[in-house]
DNA sequence: GTCTATACACCGATAGAC
DNA sequence: GTCTATCGGTGTATAGAC
């Protein structure tokens, strides 16, 4: 299984930088065969549905690696205040401390967005859901945990996106020093 | 379709919303001929230089209003706390309560972005500058001030994404109220 | 200013050899 | 599995009549 997956990871590593920087309309079968170093034929051989399922697949990958990288953490047998801070270390992980973007973001727009948008809003309830049940756990009220978790969501996602306007990576280490500081606080 | 007489203010609100919902390299011309009523080579008529000068113009105007709208309010003559909230105010009209984009955000990516990334930072820059001085204005010491002012702009786009996430625009008045909460109170 | 008609490059996708 | 060659369609952009 690891030695059948890795050149498809490697496949889908390079197509994802792509779609990453150009959006889904923006990615051109050339352009996505030449950062492969295959032709577009073959292209087609991993993926008879062509470009469109070439998103769909990172698509759910990007949704499976955020779930394992930072959600799944939220999960784990430790403190919620621990799971909190191990959550945020995920999804900065996630993003290669904000010098990457989200390809679900990425994807949620035009036409993906207008194919697999419930989809993603789905996942994100869940996700929601879940992270309000961990600040309950510190001792938040529902109200106030689901408060909290938007916020945080937000937080995450609004640093990242400014640190693109501004130009400075930085800008979303600092961010999200500073969302840490809102947590309850480690035992 | 629409009237006949139309004003340029009125032809850029129709391809302003071609480029929000589909993106620059999503955005045709014959989408935007559509919107607009008029041939593709009319376009060529107010635009000589094709799509790239119309998403120019668009993001100049963007900046514009997004300036007006919202981080105007910071320089005008009242208490600190109070243009605090009038900008928040003035930041939820501009993207209509969450239901709307901001389109410096989506033109950020991709071609435009290469293009005028640079500029967009500048003025991002100048901006937070500005919301820092006002929250310096409050009481917070410098380094505050700017936490302060980046956790408030992060705040606002985040929510506003999330709310596209979540497919749910009442996300982001339920987030900018949250958002004002946190805020110095008003006198 | 707006139109019709058109140029021509590139798009996504397929056929078929190897 | 990968390639070359090629398809039909659409993209951006222009010419020129009205």
């Amino acid at each position: 299984m690891a030695t059948k997956n890795r050149s498809r990871d490697t496949l889908l590593t390079e197509l994802r930088a792509v779609f990453l920087s150009r959006g889904y309309e923006g990615a051109t079968l050339s352009e996505l065969a030449r950062a492969t170093g295959l032709g577009k034929a073959s292209l087609y051989h991993h993926f008879p549905g062509g470009k469109e399922e070439m998103a769909a697949v990172l698509l759910r990958d990007a949704v499976a690696r955020l779930d394992q990288t930072a959600f799944a953490r939220l999960k784990e047998q430790r403190p919620a205040a621990e799971r909190l801070h191990r959550f945020i270390d995920g999804f900065e992980r996630y993003v290669d401390n904000g010098e990457r973007n989200c390809l679900v973001t990425i994807l949620a727009q035009g036409t993906i967005g207008e194919r697999h948008g419930a989809q993603i809003a789905d996942q994100f309830r869940g996700w929601r859901q879940l992270l309000a049940g961990v600040f309950e756990e510190t001792g938040d009220k529902p109200k106030r945990a689901m408060r909290q978790a938007n916020a945080l969501v937000a937080g995450l996602y609004g640093y990242l996106l400014t640190a693109r306007l501004h130009q400075e990576p930085q800008h979303f280490s600092r961010g999200i020093k500073a969302l840490k500081k809102n947590l309850p606080e480690l035992p």
